[in-house]
DNA sequence: TATCCACAGGAAATCAGGGTGT
DNA sequence: ACACCCTGATTTCCTGTGGATA
């Protein structure tokens, strides 16, 4: 606000509630919003409804994998039939309980949560008790409360096989029926990755990999057929002007066909639009929206990246800012973080090692890019670039205490012979 | 053609910090 | 107080490697 004075608080609040509305119910954008119907994906909606129907016969439904990109419905299918479910059985409930297994991490905490859910009350302590104890509490509280069926529902399952100790949950909780008397389980799983099956314990895979369900990624045409589905219950008539969704959908499915994607998309435009008290949400909305997006996705991630990171971050972003023709190698990075330990309070050094992960990580995320190169006796090491904005980061780091007064800190690295040199050798080598 | 640079990145060990029951 | 548990971050130790140079 350059000139406060001229803003009325009271008089804005006013025209903002006379103003146009755009939102009639917003939560139905949210990735947590369970429709009433989900548009193409009857296949796989039936092939769960047929899996876990003999539960209505006091069956065990076998145990199901669910494959497919983020964003194809596999979550949202598996709630909804849930749902209906729950609506046909007269006596005897199924029990559900939702794992989301990039927030719930660890063996422990796995089966910490599930007893914690059915428990309601008796907490079982974050930490601190041995792992067979709490299976063995686990396995009593479930033949004791839940008498019927009980659904496992593991979330991004993937994240479990990236640590040997993954797989080993996996197997107990496929065998928790061996030990159960009144009570039976079944455990479904969701994955983003196809390829997850591969890095499976054979004895996991063959009670958990006896049914799986394919999720294909949306095509423009369908996306467009959930967004007006949704459209139609989070916005007011006439808000959403023609092109808007067909644009939302198209760019979207450019973007792997993520429907969760296209509804935040939706949103964002939505948001904007009652932002600037505009009547309806158009192209240019979308437009905006999708430049916001990534940006707030990006800034979020800094800021949430830990400290070390951070500073890892600031190295390159100073040889990105003081030589922005240098080509940057993993050495230069540590030399530089090297350098910027010393002059950040609080901060200790790390190994090479250490960095090397950091390093890997922004790169997952596409903060940089790196590049694999050998470059004979000049050794074999990372190219690595920026590949975000450079005075986006700037703002970014402005915005944190501790990174004020290196912002504008040149490194000594970079002014010597050797490293000049060899960069030198490099361009040419290029 | 052997050599050797400057790392990459896997595996296991270690540490600190949160806890437990006895 | 003590022995022990689980986790996440980090260190230690290690083997592997592509290709310009001697």
């Amino acid at each position: 606000m350059k000139n406060p004075k001229e803003f009325n608080i009271d008089k804005f609040y006013e025209k903002y509630r006379s103003g146009p509305k755009i939102f009639k119910k917003r939560d139905a954008l949210e990735p947590s919003f369970i429709p009433d119907e989900l548009p193409h994906r009857d296949a796989q909606i039936q092939k769960v409804a047929e899996l876990t129907a003999c539960t209505l016969l006091g069956d065990t439904p076998p145990s199901l994998l669910c494959y497919g990109p983020t964003g194809t419905g596999k979550t949202a299918t598996i709630r909804y039939v849930s749902q209906k479910l729950e609506q046909q059985c007269t006596e005897d409930k199924p029990w559900w309980i939702y794992i989301n297994c990039s927030v719930v991490s660890t063996p422990y905490r796995i089966l910490a949560h599930i007893y914690n859910r059915i428990s309601g009350s008796e907490k079982i302590p974050p930490t601190g008790l041995p792992k067979d104890i709490i299976f063995k509490k686990l396995l009593g509280i479930l033949d004791q409360k839940v008498q019927s069926i009980c659904f496992l529902v593991l979330d991004e399952i993937d994240m479990l096989t990236e640590k040997k100790k993954g797989t080993e949950i996996l197997y107990d909780l496929t065998r928790l029926n061996e030990n159960l008397d009144y009570c039976k389980t079944s455990v479904i799983g969701i994955s983003n990755k196809l390829k997850f099956k591969d890095y499976l314990d054979p004895r996991v895979l063959s009670s958990l990999g006896q049914e799986h369900i394919v999720y294909p990624s949306y095509n423009a045409d369908e996306l467009r057929d959930i967004l007006n589905e949704r459209a139609k219950i989070a916005f007011h008539e006439g808000v959403i002007k023609d092109d808007v969704i067909p644009l939302c959908a198209a760019l979207a499915a450019k973007e792997h066909g993520d429907a969760r994607k296209a509804l935040q998309l939706l949103r964002k435009a939505g948001e904007l639009a009652a932002r600037a008290q505009n009547k309806s949400v158009t192209h240019k909305h979308i437009d905006d929206a999708q430049n916001d997006l990534e940006e707030d996705h990006i800034v979020e991630y800094i800021k949430g990246l830990p400290l070390q990171a951070q500073v890892v971050l600031t190295a390159i972003f100073l040889i990105s800012k003081f030589s922005p023709d240098h080509i940057i190698t993993s050495g230069d990075i540590y030399g530089i973080y090297s350098e910027l330990t010393q002059k950040i309070p609080g901060v200790r050094r790390l190994t090479e090692r250490r960095i090397s992960d950091y390093i890997n990580e922004l790169d997952l995320a596409g903060i940089i890019l790196t590049n694999l190169k050998s470059m004979g006796h000049y050794g074999r090491t990372k190219f690595i670039k920026l590949d975000i904005d450079l005075e986006l980061l700037e703002n970014i780091f402005m915005e944190i205490d501790k990174f004020q007064n290196v912002l504008n800190y040149k490194p000594v690295l970079l002014q010597l012979d050797k490293v000049k040199i060899k960069n030198n050798i490099f361009k040419k080598l290029i």
